[in-house]
RNA sequence: GCCUCAGUAGCUCAGCUGGUUAGAGCGGCGGACUGUUAAUCCGUAGGUCGUAGGUUCGAGCCCUACCUGAGGCGCCA
């Protein structure tokens, strides 16, 4: 058998006058003639032009829209202006028709929203195809990021018995029969009798045990799915999505927000670099869409230019206690154009987020040292500060145009007496938080880490306005097929 | 979970203040085409108007409930 040329080696590399076999689908068919054929190695599409004479009018007429082929022929320089090559097709086999009657998808601009429901099909369009490359990449240039920088990839598990995590609502894992579980001699569910012999649950996190890491190999971070059972119906929350997790011993808040701001630029600037092609193309079909919009709802920088500029540019910082009171001498907030008040003590609205990063500093921003009343329990305790109303612990949120927080970490409070204060006031379990104590009791030292939502970095690089439009097979409120 | 909007052909949508046989473009199907670029041209078939009730002489259009989807907000990554 012919060994299989990829289309992106041919494209990158074509070979004038080789014998090529190729094999993939076709996304159009012109003229009873040429086909425009994909194989998912790149966005290019390769041309293979047939002879409709040469071939049964049988093979002939189920060349059609995402029917699989295999041809060989001859790499030749193409006589026509849309590339720069083509195969001159000797042979083209059928390897899987396509029966258009009944297939959903059709060569045209297709919504989002019809897509999702045929997400076995979706991968075959140009823009999933584009999305999931640059998901790959941006996932391998995560390792490739922290493999490079001494940093050991720590696996936290997925099934957790502690639901002091403090990230929201949980999904439970039991083996226990649903209708009729076990009870105790009080009604209440014997978790004992359970698989684990407690209650147990899907991580909302890896950072708990990520700060276990750190505080033995120095530098760890986890890659790893996360659930929340939140009934989130929005543009970019997901029930079941990928974090990124770094946790660095010795790190303060300030080593936190320069490791933010370069990893998240490295990310950007790997698929810049590797993956320009799909970029070029989201890039476009994003100004094709929004040349129906008024002007004023169009973004103000191209994909590509958006992602050169955040790159090229550092993150804004401020405290939160500055961003207040940037916000109180807003125009908008003056004009009372705010819903809600920015108020010290009160946590910033996505309002007041995104005035602060599309409009005031028109650039991602780093909001630092907010109020402990809304933060974790585990987050440092800052010393008093002049000029701030009340205490504050020292966490950072990375602000992002269009999808507001991307990141949010914190330096991780290492003082015993001042954590086990903390876990008493937000009235969390204690007996659940033992080992995670005993880590500031035996040899603790100063450490931060953050964790960054992967679909969301994958929606603000691939410009892509709908958050289960980034994940192959999206898990949210009311939806698991597939 | 709350608010707003929407559900009419396979897809995207039009359908006037309620009035006869519900329209278009794209796609499909049949045909033409030896250089196409979302190819083009000719022809043709597709619809219990989201579901269930109600108002009315008469409902795609009005009312009620429910279902589904989208967007915004909250929760956060």
């Amino acid at each position: 058998m012919i060994r299989r040329s990829e289309i992106a080696s041919i494209l990158k590399e074509p070979k004038i006058g080789d014998q090529v076999t190729v094999m993939g689908w076709v996304r159009a068919f012109r003229n009873n003639r040429f086909i425009a054929l994909n194989d998912g190695s790149t966005a290019g599409n390769l041309q293979i032009v047939v002879d409709p004479d040469q071939l049964p009018e049988e093979v002939l007429k189920q060349i059609s829209f995402h029917a699989c082929v295999k041809a060989t022929g001859q790499l030749v320089e193409s006589q026509g202006a849309g590339q720069s090559v083509e195969v001159v097709a000797e042979t083209l086999e059928i390897l899987g028709g396509n029966n258009l009657e009944q297939y959903p998808l059709q060569p045209k601009r297709q919504t989002m929203e019809f897509l999702r429901d045929k997400a076995h099909f979706r991968m075959r369009t140009n823009t999933f195809s584009s999305v999931f490359r640059v998901r790959h990449a941006i996932a391998y240039a995560v390792h490739k990021y922290y493999n490079d920088r001494g940093y050991y990839y720590l696996h936290t598990p997925i099934i957790t018995g502690s639901d002091a995590e403090g990230a929201g609502e949980m999904f439970q894992v039991t083996t226990l029969p649903i209708g009729d579980p076990p009870r105790t001699e009080d009604g209440s569910i014997n978790w004992k009798e359970d698989f684990f012999g407690k209650a147990t649950n899907l991580t909302v996190s890896g950072q708990l045990q990520g700060e276990i890491g750190a505080l033995a190999l120095g530098k760890i971070y986890t890659f790893g799915p996360t659930f929340r059972a939140e009934n989130s119906n929005t543009t970019r929350h997901l029930s079941e999505f990928w974090m990124i997790e770094p946790e660095v011993a010795f790190n303060d808040i300030e080593d936190n927000m320069d490791l933010a701001q370069d990893f998240v630029q490295y990310l950007i600037n790997y698929v810049l670099e590797n993956y320009l092609e799909d970029l070029e193309f989201l890039d476009q079909r994003i100004q094709q869409a929004e040349k129906n919009l008024p002007q004023d709802k169009r973004r103000p920088m191209g994909l590509i230019e958006m992602l050169r500029f955040v790159v090229d540019n550092d993150f804004e910082r401020i405290t939160y206690t500055e961003a207040i009171n940037v916000l109180r001498r807003s125009k908008p907030f003056k004009k009372g154009k705010f819903e809600f008040e920015p108020q010290w003590g009160s946590d910033l609205q996505a309002e007041h987020e995104r005035f602060l990063v599309e409009k005031h500093f028109k650039k991602p921003v780093i909001v630092r040292d907010y109020p402990k009343a809304f933060k974790a329990f585990y987050m440092r305790l800052n010393d008093q500060q002049e000029g701030v109303p009340g205490e504050t612990v020292a966490a950072m949120d990375v602000l992002f145009p269009f999808i507001g927080e991307v990141i949010g970490g914190s330096q991780r409070e290492d003082r015993y007496d001042v954590l086990l204060r903390r876990i008493e006031e937000m009235d969390i379990p204690e007996e659940e938080l033992w080992w995670y104590l005993e880590l500031r009791k035996f040899g603790g030292a100063p450490h931060s880490g953050f964790g960054l939502g992967f679909e969301r970095m994958v929606q603000f690089i691939t410009g892509m306005t709908n958050i289960r439009d980034v994940i192959p097979f999206p898990r949210a409120p009311k939806t698991a097929e597939f």
